[in-house]
RNA sequence: GGUUCCGUGGCCGAGCGGCUAGGCAGUGGUCUGCAAAACCAUCUACAGCGGUUCGAAUCCGCUCGGAACCUCCA
């Protein structure tokens, strides 16, 4: 490993050195979609950070364990533990059953992920899954004396869990403010204090999702189900746990205060980490706010925002030309950029594949340039997976490339050695680090066209050696040509 | 209102006190039947005003502008 990666930790407001509790292996969470309607290209742009950082802790040699789960019940619409389950409104709404529409949206999102060139994790637990044991840790925290039921209902006391640990730890709020800042809600009776977050909600009569528990019929809390899962599957301590700036507070403070509760005190998390946000016209790109864009219509161009399609490769690019943490504004002329910036990236990948290395005299001082460009690929990513650095280094690699093919640089003139480590370096970052691969745009059938178009004319200047070399190419394409009166057309050859 | 963050050249975007970031676009070359690609060179910067320092885009203060969170959101 060259250098020591360094992760931005929210919780401490620095970039550490990353240490591992129990290396090699790593524990990583994060917080997966509520799956009641489409994902968007803001939920996508987390799911590609993290998938960038999970990537680049495999290839550091790290055993990752990677969790994320899938929202499917207590996701509430609205203000403060009040208001319907946004999946239980889908249904409703729809006239599905909730798990239909849980399958639904899950196939769409598992589709987009796959689409980015996302990775699967390594388990991918729903809140439905896991009723049983959210109501184990709602116990724990009552036992605890850190909640308390009500109506029904259980509540977390955040003032009593004040007194003892920081709440706001994370976010960096002052509990006084918090309480002095808090609107006033209505249907908020059941709470002692306004702050406190529901572990376990009462089902009123007309909600579907429900199970029974020892506090009567209900459903759990939206924070609780990331706190069991992660635990259950990464222990009470793990290493990372990533998610969007926008659930830092409340989701992931409520989920420190009630993991800890639950482990007896136990610091779950050691590395918070926090996208940042994709913004249109320099605002948050949310569902909420009616600004969101689908996959689809960019990859259609059908958003009136754009004047063309783009790829996923070319989002992809685009991406992570940015670092996570920064906030990323969408605009056209942006994506037109990066698309030929992808393309001259892919085109830097084919031309290297095509160099054959022979043996020459050795420029010592190129050869250090080169090492230290490739020794940098390391050095992006290890500042807290700055992409947009390693992506620069890539392309100043892919310069050198360009000098190799054309011949204006000796290929000889870098050591064997160094060549290998060259191709395979740069291979390693932009396919299994970045993620990024190749994507095929051609048209299958206009370049047959042209292929039958020119076989066409070579039989009627009757250069059948031609003729015959095409039909010959073809059929080990698996293509057979086949001469008919009036034209010449193809099937596929069944032998 | 409270808390936090941001403001870099025509556009996007790195940058964490001294060392050419990078991409796109522009200009001038090389190459070329034409074109493209590629390579070389080159032009536009650090919101404003002060301060700290031998030295600041980078640290501090103020001003202006924008955003996020404080309510569901990745």
């Amino acid at each position: 490993m060259i250098g020591k990666l360094k992760i931005y930790n929210t919780l401490s407001g620095e970039k550490e050195v990353f240490e591992p509790l129990n290396g090699p292996h790593v524990g990583m969470y994060v917080c997966g979609p509520t799956v009641y309607s489409d994902v968007h290209l803001g939920n996508i742009r987390t799911f590609m950070s993290f998938d960038v950082v999970y990537r680049y802790l495999s290839q550091l040699g790290y055993k990752v364990r990677y969790v994320r789960n899938i929202t499917d019940v207590g996701h509430l619409v609205g203000d403060a533990d009040e208001g319907e389950d946004k999946i239980g409104r889908k249904a409703k709404l729809e006239n599905l059953e909730p798990m239909e529409v849980v399958q639904r949206y899950t196939n769409g999102f598992h589709n987009e992920m796959k689409v980015f060139n996302i990775l699967e994790p390594s388990i991918e637990p729903t809140a439905t899954g896991h009723i049983v044991e959210q109501i184990e840790t709602t116990q724990r925290i009552l036992d605890q004396g850190l909640a308390y039921v009500s109506n029904g209902s259980v509540y977390f006391d955040v003032e009593k869990y004040n007194n003892e640990h920081n709440y706001g730890k994370l976010s960096g709020r002052v509990i006084e403010d918090l309480i002095s800042n808090t609107r006033t809600l209505d249907g908020q009776d059941e709470k002692r204090n306004p702050l406190d977050f529901a572990l376990w909600k009462n089902a009123n009569p007309e909600h579907i999702m429900r199970w029974p528990s020892p506090w009567g019929e209900g459903f759990p809390g939206w924070h609780l189900e990331c706190s069991v899962m992660s635990t259950k599957y990464l222990g009470e301590q793990f290493d990372i746990h990533g998610g969007g700036m926008d659930l830092k507070f409340p989701h992931h403070e409520c989920e420190i205060a009630q993991s800890k509760t639950a482990s007896g005190g136990k610091e779950p998390v050691k590395y918070w980490m926090h996208a940042n946000m994709l913004t249109v016209n320099g605002q948050k790109m949310s569902k909420s706010l009616g600004n969101s864009f689908l996959p689809n219509e960019l990859f259609q161009g059908s958003h009136e925002l754009l004047d063309q399609g783009y790829s996923p490769m070319t989002v992809r690019f685009f991406m992570l030309q940015t670092h996570y943490s920064s906030t990323l504004d969408f605009s056209n002329d942006a994506l037109k950029a990066a698309e030929k910036g992808y393309k001259k990236l892919m085109n830097g990948l084919a031309t290297l594949n095509k160099l054959t290395y022979t043996e020459g005299e050795v420029d010592q001082k190129l050869e250090e340039i080169i090492n230290k460009q490739l020794d940098s690929l390391y050095f992006g990513m290890n500042d807290d997976f700055n992409t947009a650095k390693t992506i620069a280094s890539l392309f100043n690699i892919t310069k050198q490339i360009n000098k190799f093919y054309l011949g204006q640089q000796e290929i000889g003139a870098v050591s064997k050695d160094t060549f290998d480590r060259l191709n395979q370096e740069f291979k390693r970052f932009v396919l299994d680090v970045l993620g990024l691969q190749e994507e095929n745009t051609t048209d299958f059938n206009s370049l047959l066209t042209l292929i039958l178009d020119e076989y066409k004319v070579s039989k009627q200047e009757k250069n059948y050696d031609k003729v015959d070399a095409i039909r010959a190419a073809l059929k080990e394409q698996g293509i057979l040509i086949k001469d008919m009166k009036d034209r010449i057309d193809w099937g596929w050859d069944d032998q």
